[in-house]
DNA sequence: TGTTGACTTTGACGCCCCGTCAAAGAGGCA
DNA sequence: TGCCTCTTTGACGGGGCGTCAAAGTCAACA
């Protein structure tokens, strides 16, 4: 029989853990004496054990109480343990993707004194009903004037709540000189229809995918700067372990009514885990 | 100027989060109206991003707020960096062995229906005196005897107060087929003496070495079962990544004076991660 | 002009597993 | 008897918000 003192040394916990364990009904001392002093015995340390070596599986102390008391069958113990696999198995590569990002931003800071794309975020984004146009652009002054153009003839033409906000989708590969573009208007509802605009453009309805794995960038500034956006996100993605999983959109977060002053855009990129 | 609802459903975070960091000062809304209603702006969502961005990290809200105000250098910057990666990287391996645990545990399910070596639990041992006789033993029988022999005589030749606990070292290998034995105590204090048992045993004060990685399995009941505790921590240190790394050692925790009733034995193997 | 109904406010509690501190009592040694 | 160590109960804290409650605001529609 030791106190609680000894018996918290011999198994490495503290007292203080003893103590919460009994109020949970965990681990009561063998003899509590009118004085309140608890007493341990030693045949209680297997017990003991089997809590510490469950808790180090990531098992809560609620999970843990019916596990130690035999309360449990085999079935369910294992169905527990497939639970905790997989919970492990997704914090083994949160771990991973953290470090990744860590190791990533020392390298800027090694080679460029500086971090570029400091503010990269990682989102999931719902599917959403689209309004665009499809246009295949010479150069980026010709997509800004039918960007213009869309906004300008959309809000005029188009009954005003089902518009929400502009959204560029690019499907331009790196190898191409012309910019195969979507420019349009994501909705708040979901609506059918077509809307012909001038210069041969036509406004009709798609659907925005899904995308779990969407990595973003809120960027402001003239248009041409967008390279260098784009430049950050880029090698953001492949210090990361990304690769480009789909077209990438620009969404004007700022009042895309007045062209003139600087838009707030956020550029997304679908991405995937690299094989 | 968005609301609160419409900025968080844009930044994809709650309501509540971007009060919460209000509160620490992280990110003050653009303007707040007489009526209390907060109104953000599109070009904070930069910001907000770079909070989100460094919590990724694992910076805590505390670390990231002088890092957002542009407060600190890119050389403090670094530092703490490689302390998070440091950190980091622990995170993994300790995500990776509680994956290896819980695989291992499963696999024992599927096996035998049943957990063997429960409760096998990882400490750091710190050094101790240790006051012992060194013995060849012919099997465990001997082995049983002369433990005996040790406690009886220890016990009537040592002043008290500087005996603690008994503790046999064994440095057996597989392949040998006599027991190589230190049979003594562990001491409270540090003494330096030699004292002379009966049949040439001879009790010299030696030291255990500190070992930071101990597994430990505590069993109960007669010698010759022991053998089953060495083959589940046995198969516990495999199936969890482990390799041997230096002389096994059992710890008597019961009364070390009583031979007859079960004792109560610590078995303590110090590993390491297999190469 | 009133009435919804959706949105927002502050405030508080909860979570998970204890660490840590405080004040007061108990046990053991000189 | 005095003193020192150990133990008791009780409470707070922490990290990063989620969640609920009660009350106030806003915009749209009848």
């Amino acid at each position: 029989m030791f106190r609680i003192g000894e018996f918290a040394q011999i198994a490495q916990v503290s007292g203080r853990l003893l103590r919460y364990y009994e109020e949970l009904g965990l681990l009561d001392p063998v003899h509590t004496d009118p004085s309140g002093y608890r007493y341990y015995s030693a045949r209680q340390l297997p017990r003991l054990n089997r809590i510490l070596a469950l808790k180090e599986l990531g098992l809560t102390l609620e999970q843990i109480k019916p596990l130690i008391d035999g309360e449990v069958g085999a079935d369910d113990m294992r169905a527990m343990l497939e639970e905790r696999r997989t919970r492990a198995l997704e914090a083994v590569r949160m771990e991973e993707a953290r470090l990744r990002q860590i190791e990533s931003r020392i390298a800027q800071l090694d080679e460029s004194g500086e971090v570029r794309g400091a503010d990269i975020v990682m989102k999931a984004i719902a599917a959403q009903p689209y309004l665009a146009a499809t246009c295949m652009c010479e150069d980026i002054d010709h997509a800004v004037r039918v960007v213009g153009q869309v906004v300008a003839e959309t809000s005029a033409r188009v009954s005003a709540g089902l518009r929400d906000r502009l959204i560029v989708v690019s499907r331009t590969e790196d190898s191409q000189d012309r910019l195969d573009l979507d420019i349009g208007f994501s909705l708040t509802r979901d609506v059918d229809r077509t809307v012909k605009l001038s210069d041969g453009l036509e406004l009709r309805t798609l659907e925005l995918p899904a995308v779990d794995t969407m990595a973003t960038l809120v960027r402001t500034g003239p248009a041409w700067r967008s390279h260098f956006a784009f430049g950050a996100i880029g090698s953001w993605i492949e210090g990361n372990g990304f690769e480009l999983a789909g077209p990438c959109r620009e969404v004007f977060l700022d009042p895309p009514a007045a062209g003139a002053v600087d838009p707030i855009i956020e550029i997304q990129f679908p991405v995937r885990r690299a094989a």
